[in-house]
DNA sequence: CTAGGATCCTGTCAGC
DNA sequence: TGCTGACAGGATCCTA
C-alpha cells in the first residue's frame, strides 16, 4: 500500500522529525530486522531521500540506512519535535508493542519501526552506492512519476510490451513509485482497460495515462497518502487519499464518471483490481 | 519474452 | 462463541 504518494510523505516527515539528530541507541527486537548497527551509531542524520518506495535516511558518516516498508510497515516518531498526540488505530499492539521491531534512540526522541506483516526491510549501505540526484540505485531503480520518467521513455516501454497494462505501471524494474492503488486510479481516469496489452496504447492514449499517473499520484501527495490499511505518517496520523480514490475499493459502487454502471473486481497478475466495464476500453 | 503460482507474515472479516 | 478460509497488496523467486 505504501506507493509513492505515501513514502513521500514519510519522508516529509521524517525531514522535519528527524534531520540533525544523533542516533544514540539501535534497539532491535526481531532478528529479521539486523543490520550492522554500529556503522550507524553516534551519528548524525543529515538527509533523508525517496527512491521510489525506498527510503534512505542519510547519515553524517557516508552511510544510508536504507528501509522500504513494504505493506504494513511504520515509521513513527516520538519525541522533543513532537510530543504525544492521538496515535491511529492503525498502529496495531500500539506504539511500542508486539509488532514492533526496531527502535532508533536518538539523542531528541525515538523513531519506532513497527510492522505487522513483517514484509519491509531495514539495511545500510554506503552513500555513495546511492546517486545523489538522480532516482538510480546502481542503476537498479527505474524512472519515477514526477520526477524522471519522461513520455518518451513511457510510450517507448509500453510499446515493446504484451504484458497488461497494470501488470507493467506495478513493475518496480520499469517504472518507480506506482502500486495497486494508483495503478487501478489512473487506468480509470485514463479510460483504459487494465486487461489492454501494453503495446495495445495508442500515443494519444499513452499520454493520457501518463498525465493520468501525475494526476493521481499529485492527489495522494496532496491527501498525505492513503490509509487503506496500515499506513501511518511518522506522526501516527493517517491520510485522507482513500476517501478521495476513483475507483479503487469501490466495487459495487457507481462509477463515478458515467454515474450509471457499477465498479467490477476482478484478479489481475494476483492483485484486486477495480474498473467500469463501461468508461474503460 | 510472458503468465502464473508460491512465498514472506498476521490481522480482519465473512460464513457457518 | 469459535473455527476456517479468503483476502489484503510489495517484491522476489521459481516453474512452465
Amino acid at each position: 500500500m505504501p506507493e509513492l504518494p505515501e513514502v513521500e510523505t514519510i519522508k516529509l516527515q521524517l525531514e522535519k522529525y528527524i534531520v540533525g539528530s544523533v542516533i544514540k541507541k539501535l534497539e532491535i527486537r526481531n532478528k529479521k530486522y539486523e543490520f550492522d548497527a554500529s556503522k550507524a551509531l553516534g551519528t548524525r542524520i543529515i538527509g533523508i531521500r525517496r527512491f521510489a518506495k525506498q527510503l534512505s535516511i542519510d547519515l553524517e558518516n557516508d552511510y544510508s540506512i536504507m528501509i522500504h516498508v513494504k505493506m504494513t510497515g511504520q515509521l513513527i516518531y516520538r519525541g522533543s519535535k513532537l510530543k504525544l498526540n492521538n496515535l491511529s488505530k492503525k498502529v496495531i499492539g500500539g506504539l511500542d508493542g508486539k509488532h514492533t521491531h526496531l527502535i532508533f534512540h536518538l539523542n531528541d526522541g525515538d523513531l519506532y519501526y513497527n510492522d505487522v506483516r513483517q514484509f519491509g526491510w531495514i539495511k545500510i549501505i554506503k552513500s555513495e552506492e546511492l546517486m545523489r540526484s538522480s532516482s538510480a540505485i546502481n542503476n537498479n531503480f527505474a524512472p519515477e512519476p514526477l520526477k524522471d520518467l519522461t513520455l518518451e521513455y513511457f510510450f517507448n516501454l509500453l510499446s515493446k510490451s504484451k504484458r497488461n497494462i497494470k501488470v507493467l505501471l506495478m513493475d518496480q524494474s520499469k517504472i518507480g513509485g506506482i502500486g495497486n492503488i494508483y495503478a487501478n486510479d489512473a487506468l480509470w481516469l485514463s479510460r483504459i482497460s487494465p486487461r489492454r496489452s501494453a503495446s495495445s496504447l495508442s500515443l494519444s492514449e499513452t499520454t493520457e495515462l501518463y498525465e493520468a499517473i501525475e494526476s493521481v499520484l499529485k492527489a495522494g501527495l496532496k491527501y498525505g497518502g492513503a490509509s487503506e490499511l496500515a499506513f501511518v505518517t511518522p506522526d501516527g496520523k493517517e491520510g485522507e487519499y482513500q476517501n478521495h480514490s476513483l475507483v479503487y475499493g469501490n466495487e459495487g459502487q457507481i462509477c463515478k464518471s458515467c454515474k450509471i454502471n457499477r465498479i467490477e473486481k476482478f484478479f489481475l497478475g494476483g492483485r484486486g483490481t477495480y474498473y467500469c466495464p463501461e468508461c474503460q476500453k
